[in-house]
DNA sequence: ATTGCTATTGCAAATGATTATCATTAGCAT
DNA sequence: ATGCTAATGATAATCATTTGCAATAGCAAT
């Protein structure tokens, strides 16, 4: 897409082809991968593609904001396009799956955490985990 | 200590001195060390100690609710002692250091967020990354 | 206290996630 | 079209954690 290169270009950095098919499988993903499964699609496309060359775009859009980086208690991360409103993660601990859920947890953070004064905030991150709704019933 | 030998007794658990010895660790550790840390200090006392024994006994007692595993956005954890109130952690990008503050998450997310209803929570955490006071001064 | 069962340990090797090295390739400004 | 150099692919290295297994040590029963 148009706006990724500019910003790529803006940053001194060149559009190669990898990088947008990266941006791509990252925007449709729909929600959360991890590297190995941005990894794997992308292969499908590009079958030279190396893993290599997806941990290096994912450390740069980061640094370039084009990304989040997600951590849900595992020992690997997940990745979602930088959203546009301020939301988190419910991740359940049964199936998997994670929601996503607003919270204006930066506005409250301010009024109500006395510890953040003069503390320059960059990134704010909840994980809440548990069980949903299908997997709590069927949980011994 | 008595309470976490009962604790282990209790889930049928032998009361090795490695685990006591590691539970001290943590315990007087102020804070939030990671396993490598907690092998380090341990070995001190018990040099025949095995890092492999540290990473089994993070394990057990984070399943005994015994220690949570805090997540910094690094691609290690950090233990501390299952704290009595909520609190949760600001991590400084520039030194490292990390300040605790209170702040009922639980009782605003049942309150304020839909998806909830019906999931059954079992861990939340908050991560603030940013910079203190004193790093955002020198930062360039 | 002694015994016996078996959980736990130490050590080493295995696995998983990520990063670094380096020769080759390909953006992009000229 | 050309040349400079950032980016890539492939592989090896590193870091964090887990696993297998023989030796050891809790602890319940004697």
């Amino acid at each position: 897409m148009t706006t990724s290169r500019v910003k790529l270009n803006n940053a001194g950095k060149r559009f190669t082809h990898q990088r947008a098919l990266i941006m791509d499988i990252i925007r449709q993903g729909q929600g959360h991968l991890d590297a190995d499964e941005i990894f794997r699609r992308a292969r499908e496309k590009e079958s030279r593609l190396s893993l290599s060359t997806v941990y290096r775009t994912l450390q740069m859009m980061k640094e370039l904001e084009l990304v989040d980086e997600l951590h849900f208690g595992e020992n690997h991360h997940h990745y979602e396009v930088k959203p546009t409103k301020e939301h988190y993660h419910l991740v359940c601990l049964g199936c998997g799956r994670v929601i996503e859920f607003s919270y204006p947890l930066s506005r409250y953070l301010k009024k109500e955490v006395p510890e953040l004064k003069g503390f320059d905030i960059d990134e704010t991150e909840i994980r809440v985990a548990g069980y949903c709704n299908l997997c709590r019933r069927t949980r011994r």
